[in-house]
DNA sequence: CGCTGCCTTGATCTTCTTCAAAACGTGTGG
DNA sequence: CCACACGTTTTGAAGAAGATCAAGGCAGCG
């Protein structure tokens, strides 16, 4: 993991519009978890959470350090890491806009399962952990919902589990594209639009394989006009080809 | 995948004893995510469960079919399943007593992600999803239970990709038996005795890998002392060892 | 401009899979 | 009780996929 550029003015003028008091409060409302809650109650766990906003890159929280607080991402765009003894990383998930992670109650553990790094500009909600606990202690329906959203995490990483285990790296590099867009993707003229910062190196550490061997898949897919790509963004061209390469319906 | 020997003679009876009456409602009585429930709201609860019990290497129930029920597993191992286009299997994890699968509310999800398969002779008890949706909506902290579960194991497939990602095989493996031994061990004279009808197949579908390099490591570790095997089960001798090869500490 | 990351490409080398076959052990049927 | 048959484990040898090492090219930024 080398370090990347920045831009600090940029980012600092993002921090303050992205967490306005109104967004904050639009955010917590809109969250799926707390879709079961009355208004007021929701009003009120909303005055909870602290905002804080971080520049690309910049770490959000440590693994391994206590687990103090459950975060909302509001805006912007994260990455769930471990990193190994050797200093190689491994991307475990991306999250944007209403993704969360952080402590959860009941867990035997104390401290974060991963780091968690900005992407781009971004505003995290926080609450911490006592809070929290009390929060869903009084409103466990809250856990329902939770517990449909790490249920479907489970099996997105059982999935990636099934690839690793069988797949051959163009497969699961094509998968992870599939992944992206279907996610983060934009329709456009030139195809499925993926506009976020990552590197090769991170689409490496999402498919389980070094940056040179990404490098080569991805510019045999764009020689193959299955995707384009260009300066932080990929755009899938074929999205049929692609799900075939990476054995899924598109 | 291949066939495995079966004695329906002796699996017969152990069916029928396994699941006696009173061991349901003390086996429903001690579930982790039911202690949160007064006493009889568990025993009605527990009148909801149907038991089955199958033999080693019967399906449970299947990938891709409806999500009909939750299951618990009263006695016996179970493997979750997922099989490739190819006919090559991947085990997702081990559950034994006390561990469940199946259903789960509020998913979007409509079928089981994953096949399940009796490893020794088992009985489950399973709830249809619909009393079991109205009974988390009921028992709403049920959910926190099963949240704190469902992290774990989301931790567990976390820590599993990372190790696919950047171990070398003999390492996988190797953290394969940590686990077993964790989980299923016994201590005893010869070691840490994992005995469950695990096969060389089994190991490498647990670790990433093809039967023939799992055995190869599996007799690398005997011929080192580390481990000791015989029909159908291992024992660790040097724990302290197979962790540092695991990277892990024992 | 020239620097610095990032991306790309090539060549080599290691690891692991694949293919093949023998050894082993267990249960079965004569 | 023995011998055979079948599934499993083990071992060997060849091959392929991908990692690693190395170096050149490109683009944005100071």
């Amino acid at each position: 993991m080398t370090k990347r550029r920045r831009s600090p003015v940029e980012t600092g003028n993002v921090k303050a519009e992205m967490c306005s008091p109104a967004l904050r409060l639009r955010i917590v409302r809109g969250l799926p978890f707390f879709s079961s809650l009355d208004a007021e109650v929701v009003t009120a766990a909303a005055s909870l959470f602290r905002e804080k906003g971080f520049s690309p890159d910049e770490m959000i929280c440590f693994s391994h350090s206590p687990a103090a607080h459950f975060y909302v991402v509001a805006s912007g765009l994260v990455k769930l890491i471990h990193q190994t003894e050797q200093g190689r990383f491994v991307i475990l998930d991306l999250l944007g806009g209403g993704g969360f992670f952080g402590y959860l109650p009941r867990s035997r553990r104390e401290t974060y399962a991963y780091s968690v790094q900005a992407l781009t500009p971004t505003c995290t909600l926080a609450i911490d952990s006592r809070s929290f606990r009390r929060l869903l202690d009084a409103h466990p329906s809250v856990a329902l919902d939770l517990l449909a959203v790490v249920s479907e995490r489970l099996e997105a990483a059982h999935e990636r589990i099934r690839e690793l285990n069988v797949a051959p790296v163009e497969q699961r590099v094509a998968s992870t594209l599939m992944q992206l867009g279907e996610r983060f993707g934009e329709r456009r003229e030139v195809g499925l639009l993926i506009q976020l910062p990552l590197s090769r190196e991170d689409l490496a550490e999402m498919s389980g394989t070094t940056t040179e061997t990404a490098s080569r898949v991805v510019s045999d897919l764009r020689r193959d006009g299955v995707i384009r790509t260009g300066r932080r963004w990929i755009s899938i061209a074929d999205l049929a080809r692609l799900a075939s390469l990476a054995n899924r319906q598109p």
